[in-house]
Parts: structure tokens; sequence; C-alpha cells
DNA sequence: CGAAGTTACGGATGCCGTAATGATG
DNA sequence: CATCATTACGGCATCCGTAACTTCG
């Protein structure tokens, strides 16, 4: 048995039983992986694939639970160069961190300039995707981090961690009448068209479930998945905007007047995770603590001891997740 | 990076930092494992040995996590071995048992009966040592099971679930006064000189114990560490005998007076324990099933998904371990 | 008939073992 | 000086890539 014959298996079960996408992404040749897996089906004694002639087609149950195994056992592969690189040099390495739109517009700039400052040898990666995607990047270790308000429980896996709350501004167009209102009402916003985020995007469910709750349906007439969008349609005369309150620039979006609604919403949580057992290098944990001020080290390593999400959302007091400003 | 390597600088770690001594455990030459623990050391980038002139004379800290790390890839490699096997044949394979001589005369014998009767195909391997050997044993991989009442957790990383409880009966020769006595007491015990186990085995502790709490001592004059001795002693008049109950054949042992004394002594309870996280083929949780029915293949599954040994313990009261008979 | 996997084969890498060398206590 | 690790080197397995063949949708 070889690592190299446990990373063909996974890469090709990862692509759907492709063997030569596999091959693509792997930068080899279909042959070889070929012959690889035939020759580790052989030595195990088992198949691993189920075949019809000679179309790969699905796992054995056999082949499900190596699988299984062998993903962990190439994750620990990963963990010793980890490991390595960080007693190399514990200041180089790269970092890849998928997230979404809000969070690299708005809120991790001045941390990744904080962060590039103290780590100039560590190469950064920013994947930009929707909250499902970017779930799945980290969970199969393409990605170090995501960080990101929805969708991190749908995939299985991932350790979370929260790291800070927000709420909601409503961006009016200068002059709107809602502007002049001393203390916005959910009836308030319910009588105008709304542009916001699509589902599954920065908190759409809450916002939806805030109105429903109370008997109300919002009139939606525009949404898109990032807020600059948002406030092009809001100065276009479309309609109101909600977003995310990091969204709001006082001083690039002064030609709008922004109204904090945060007593109309639950508050949204923002959460950083990574493949459960995956190492994190020092700088690693150090970005986590740079992101969010109140995961220190300490609660960090106390995290990466815990063996189950349970366990580590009973480390945070709701209370203690400090809010966004 | 290759699992050979791996499990080069795993074997040599194991054996002292002795690369020659790895070499003949592995079947290969000293220059090959040489060869290759430099040629991963250069690849990772940091050494994993610490070296004075050319003799391997410890770990770096690197190399301390790298090997733990290294430790799981290679349990986990034989594990995907043990899947294959199990799906190629569930019948055939082999399982190695370490235990004490008291369980291998005593009470396996007729497990093992069983055992090989239902899986003819499966190569049986019995160690016998001390507890203490055979919980190093069972940890490192070299036995699938560790059968012993002592010294299971003071290895770490060892499962362990309780099988039975146990007693000790007093071994006397014929027409020896205490056979007359009705209830024995322990001054009654602590008047005679007593033959029983070297400390360490078979519950010896317990049975000092017994005595030290009450103020009384025991004039042992001849230890063993199996009862077959004890017995030998004892039928020579040097003393009476204490044993563990399993040790007494009415019929073998006709000749001594047996007084069951469970009455002076807390129970001691007998464990099976195995490798945290090893694959477990399903004949092995049968055995464990012939060896103590309460521990069905359910109660063994419950064990596997627990993530500390307090967990299991809770999993079972003392109260619902039967008495061994 | 096109896409995809297996078989065939040649070349090169690299692993392993023997022998020789160097270092240690 | 005996033990042990590293260097040198040659043989051989094996892994990979190209090309041809086969099979399925």
């Amino acid at each position: 048995m070889k690592l190299q014959q446990l990373r063909y298996i996974w890469e090709v079960a990862r692509r759907g039983m492709n063997v030569s996408a596999a091959a693509q992404t792997l930068y080899t040749s279909q042959p070889g992986i070929s012959k690889q897996i035939l020759l580790l089906e052989e030595e195990l004694g088992v198949q691993i694939f189920v075949r019809s002639g000679k179309h790969l087609t699905g796992l054995t149950p056999a082949g499900e639970r190596i699988l299984e195994v062998a993903g962990d056992v190439l994750l620990r592969v990963d963990n010793i160069r980890g490991i390595a690189e960080e007693f190399a040099d514990d200041k180089s390495g790269s970092l890849s961190i998928a997230t979404t739109h809000t969070q690299s517009r708005y809120v991790l700039p001045p941390v990744i300039q904080r962060f590039v400052t103290k780590y100039p040898d560590v190469a950064l990666h920013m994947h930009q995707g929707t909250p499902i995607q970017i779930a799945e990047l980290a969970a199969e270790g393409t990605a170090d981090f995501a960080i990101a308000t929805e969708a991190m429980e749908t995939v299985g896996d991932l350790i979370m961690m929260p790291c800070y709350r927000w709420n909601r501004v409503l961006l009016l167009p200068v002059g709107h009448p809602l502007s002049q209102v001393g203390r916005v009402s959910h009836a308030d916003i319910a009588g105008y068209p709304i542009v916001t985020y699509v589902s599954g995007f920065t908190g759409r469910a809450k916002l939806d479930e805030a109105f429903h709750d109370r008997g109300l349906s919002l009139r939606v007439v525009v949404t898109a998945a990032d807020a600059d969008v948002i406030k092009t349609y809001v100065r276009l005369g479309i309609g109101i905007g909600i977003v995310a309150s990091m969204a709001h620039d006082p001083i690039k979006d002064s030609d709008l007047a922004a109204v904090d609604v945060s007593h109309l919403f639950d508050y949204s949580v923002t959460r950083i995770g990574f493949r459960r057992g995956a190492y994190l290098r020092s700088f690693m944990i150090d970005f986590i603590s740079m992101f969010a001020p109140h995961l220190d080290r300490q609660i960090v390593d106390a995290v990466l001891e815990c063996h189950s999400q349970e366990e580590i959302d009973g480390l945070f007091k709701m209370a203690k997740i400090p809010v966004h400003h």
C-alpha cells in the first residue's frame, strides 16, 4: 500500500468516480491511476470501486469504509508536513481563506493588513464563494479556513468557532420618509420595496424570519449576493436596502442615510471553521486571534481538545461573543 | 513522504533510537533505513532525530510531534488492511491475544475452544506475560487484545472493558484446621504462612490491602506468578494458598480443601483492552462476546463511539458485571 | 461514435542490499 | 576496538507516460 494509491482513490472518489478528471487535477496520466488502483485492490483483495464493464460507477461497501480511513491518513500526512514547516520556519508557509464577499470586502481588509505585515513570508490565498462552497473548500482541505455566517454546519467535520455578532442597518436614499421616523418598526419597513441579500447569504434567513413571525411579508424587489450591488440599487431609488452593519461605510456611503435596526432582528453570528483534525500552524492560530481577539491561543487550544461541536459550543456563551462595530 | 519512511522512524524511535535494531525487526538493511530517514528529514526540512556525531540520541521537538502523527497514520493504514480482510473474508484472518497465566490456563480454554470451532480459518496467537508486558503489547499493536486484571490503565491509549468480577478461595492441605472453621476471618488467615501471587499479578494488591486496612499483616512465605506453582507448594505443606477462584478446579484439585473467602476481599475486575483507534474485525468483536457475554456487539459498538475512558466506564455499572464461576 | 478505462511496453527513477568508510564511547 | 551510523555503488523492482485497444452510453 502506498500513499499515492490512497491519494488516487481519494481523488477519483471525490471526482465522482472519474479517473480521467482525477488524473488531471493530480497532474498525472489516466493509465497510471488506473493501474495503481488495480494494484491496490489486488493487494487488499477487495474491490474498492463498483465497475459496470470498464466504467467506475460507485463505491463498494468495503470501498466506502476504506475511503473514509484513507481520508484520515491523507489528512494526517498533510499535518506532518505542516508540523515540519512549522519547526523549519514558523513565519513562512501559506494560508488559504475561503469567505464571502461581505467578509472579504468589509471585515477582513484591516485584519489581512495586519497579518501580512506581521507575516510577510506567508503566502495568502483568498477564495470567494457562496457559504456552501466556502464550507466545502474548508472541509476538503483546499482552504485552511472558512469564514461565513451561514451554512457552516451543513458540511460534516468542520470545527467552528464564533467570531462576532452583528446586526443590520437600513440604507435609505437621502430624504426618504423613514429617515425621519424615530424608531423604525417592522411594519414601517414592510411598507416599502426592499433591496437585500439573496437567501443563503449574510443572514438573509433571520431577516425573513423576523417578518414572518409577525405576520408581515417583505416585498423584496431586488436581491444580490453583496452589499455593493444592493447599495447601487438603493441609489437608483428602486427600494430601501437592508444590509449587514459591517457593510455600511459612513464616509463612502455618505449619500445614503443609514438607520440602525438591530432592535428588529436577532443577532447573526459569523464563524470561522476549519477541518476537524487539521494541524493549525501557529500563524494560523494567530490569524484567528487577529480576526476575533476573544479567540486567543488558549481558547483555540481548548477547542482543539474537544471531540464534538456541542462541546465547543459549550465553551462559548452568546454573551461573550463581541458585537462587530 | 512514503509510508515506509514513517514505519522506519517509528520503529527506530520504538527501539530507543537504534537504527540497527530497527533494521533487524523490519527485516531490512541498516543503510537502507538510515538513508530513508535522511531523505525524509531532507524532504520535510527538519531534523527528526537528535544526533551526537553519528549516533541518534533522541527526538527533536519536531520529531516528537511528527512521530505522534506518524503513529496515527500507521495505525490507520493497518486498519485499512483489516477492513479489506474483513470484506474479503470475514471468517479468516488472525487474532492475537496477550494475557496472563491465570486467564490462559483457567479462563480462556473453553472460550478459545468455541472460537476456533466457529472460526477455523482465524490464526490464533497467544502471548503470555506480566500484566504490564501485556498492556504494552496491545498498546503497540503487536497484540489485538490484552486480557488482565491489573496494570491495564498504566499504558496510554488502551480502550478497556470490564469482563467479569472474581474473588478468591483459600486452598488448604486436607485436614488443615481452617477447613473446620465455619466462616473464616482475616485474623484466622493471618495466623498461617501464606502462598500466593507475586505483586502485580492477579489481584495481589487487593489482598494485601484487605489485611493492611485491618491492621493485620500477612506472613507470605512463597509467591508465584501462577496458581499451579502456588498449589504445588500448598501440597508440600509450606503454607495455605490464596488463589483466584477461577484457578480452583474441584476435580483436579480434589486433594486440596477449597474455602470461599469472597466475604474477605473486594472483588477484582478482569478487563479486556485494545488499542484506541484500532479497527476490530467482526470475529474480534465476536471473541469479546464469547469471553464476556454481556459485552454484545451493540455494547462494543457503543464503546467504539466513545472518546474517553471515563465515558466508557460510565457505560458499565459495577452491578452489571457478572461474577465468574 | 465519442468518452472513458484497461492493457502493453519502454524508459527512468528510486529503493534496497553489499561493501567500505567514518565516528563514538 | 567494538558498535553503530553514513557514504558509495550496482542491480532490480516499480512507477510513470505514450500508444494502442476495448467497452459503454
